[in-house]
This record gives C-alpha cells, structure tokens and sequence, in this order.
DNA sequence: CACAAAGTGGGGAAAAGTGGGGAGAGTGAG
DNA sequence: CTCACTCTCCCCACTTTTCCCCACTTTGTG
C-alpha cells in the first residue's frame, strides 16, 4: 500500500529519488508508463500483470492497438541505482511536463509521479471540492448498482 | 515483454540497430513483416508460430488467402550483424516509408518500427488524448463483459 | 547534539549506436 | 566465356549515451 506525497529533485540526467518507503514494497519487475491527466503511473508487478492482458495480434481492435502501442511504448522497467533513484526518459518527462522537480504520490495500488502546476490542480482541493467530487463518486456507484 | 520506444537511424545500406534491451530477448528464429497502419512488426519465434495458423488451402477464404500472401510474402528471418542491426529490405522500407530514421517501439509482445511522421500520429499522444482513449477501451470492455 | 538514513550532484568507464571500407558471391551484358 | 557491376555481409573505427561509483548535503531520530 502506497501513501503519501513527497517532493523530490529531478537532475539534468533525468533521474528522480523514489521514497524509501516506497521502494522497500517495490521488487524488481517494477513498471513505469504513461498515465491519465498527464501523469506518469509507477506499476508493482503484480498491478503491471493485469495491463499485460492487452497484446498486438490479427484479431486486436484499432482502439486497443493504438491503447498498447502509447502504454507499452511509453513504459520501462524501473531501474534503481544504489541511491534508490530511477531514470525518466526524455518522452516521459515530456509527456508529464516534468523539468527541476516531481510530485511523487503514493495512491494505493500505484506510485503517481505529476509536475508541479498539475499535482496542484488535481491533487490539492479545497474542502468543498473534496465533498463534491466524493458525493459525484457514491452517486455513480448507486447508480451502476442497479 | 518489450517496453519502450527508441529513435535510430537508418544508414543508406537499409541497416538499423535494434535496441540491446530487445535485442537479448530475440533469440533466432526471429521474423519481421508487414503491420497494420503502415509500420513492421518484429515477432519473436513464440508469436510467430501463432501466426502461422493462416495457411493456404483449398478452404481458406479470400481474405485470408490475400492476407496470407501479403504477410508471409513480406516477412524475412531478422539477421544481426556483430553490431546488433538488421538491414530492412528496399519493400520493407518502401512499404513503412521509412528513409533516414525510425522509431522502434516495444509493444509488450511485439516490436514495431515506424516512420517519423506516422509515429508521431499513432504513437505521440497529448495526455487529454491518452485519457480518452484509455477511457474509450476501458468502456468498451466494460460493456462487453455485460 | 550526534549519528544514521535519505536525497542530490557530478565524473568517468563501459556499453550501445553510427558510418564507411572492402572482400566475395551473384547477375547481366558484351 | 569473361568482364564489369551490384549487392550482401563482415570488419574496423569513431561518437554518443548509459550507468556505476564516489562524495556531499539535508533530514530525521535517539
């Protein structure tokens, strides 16, 4: 389980500290992609295990081809050097708008990684934002119920 | 599993390096043809051999028959050299449009190349893009499963 | 306040990618 | 049949990138 916001550096090499606590739930085999709203998705292997059902093959439908080839394409395998740092591609520090420094979040099941402008658009809310959006939440789930 | 996309050059040979992270997982026996959308397509021995159940017959319908020949008519054994490239063939490249450079993109199973400007199209995509399409399939599969 | 753990930054060796020369096989024309 | 030409493949040299290592700073804890 994954908690947490930390803010953390990014060198001119790419490379971004992943938390220590973090780290210590993450066995090699780890994944980072591409993620909704312009975030980067850090995924533990058994999370990665479930996006792998999407495979290119002659029956493939053109929506899932053009899915795998952005997801899959914009992944890698998470590689730690011995200061517990991982390097971001040039692609994927473009994707996420990411320069100086990186919000790294931990939202249960997955590690996110957002630049500075966006975490603080999605990720911080007032009070009564916050009461909206989870009221707007148990309302489709009602509805979906049924 | 291949992650990644890697922009290489194409040498006036027709000579490319595939990446060395896919590279050690393409043992020999490895082929390369013609995808949808106008890109190649890398199959390691295991996904080849799944392809292999289009075959020509006196029952094969017609579309299969065209597929058949277009697929199997285009594809060759990939051949390293000591520096890890393959040459694509002047069809290969004609058919992906593929002249000074490529883009070689790890798709989970498979591996394609593209051209720049189809990639760009296919395979670039703005976030708000991506979280449409990631939504449109997640849709999708969620309606089908009812 | 001292020590340990976590995070940051940079230099250098090793690996990966790029480009071209040239030998040998195959092809076609004289 | 021979010569010239092309194409393929192998080899060598150079450039660029990656990643491994070391040292320093900051944060947190006893």
């Amino acid at each position: 389980m994954f908690l947490g916001t930390y803010r953390h550096s990014v060198d001119t090499k790419g490379r971004v500290a992943i938390p220590a606590r973090f780290r210590e739930q993450l066995p090699s085999g780890t994944v980072i992609s591409k993620g909704a709203e312009g975030c980067l998705q850090v995924y533990p292997p058994t999370e990665w295990a479930q996006e792998q059902g999407l495979r290119l093959g002659s029956t493939t439908p053109a929506e899932e081809r053009r899915l795998a080839r952005m997801m899959f394409g914009a992944a890698r395998e998470c590689e730690f050097d011995a200061q517990g740092r991982i390097v971001l591609s040039a692609d994927q520090r473009q994707y996420a708008g990411i320069t100086a420094t990186a919000w790294i979040v931990g939202v249960n099941n997955l590690i996110e990684i957002w630049n500075d402008e966006q975490w603080r658009r999605i990720g911080d809310a007032t009070p009564e934002e916050y009461t909206r959006i989870q009221d707007q939440v148990a309302e489709r789930r009602r509805a979906q119920r049924t």
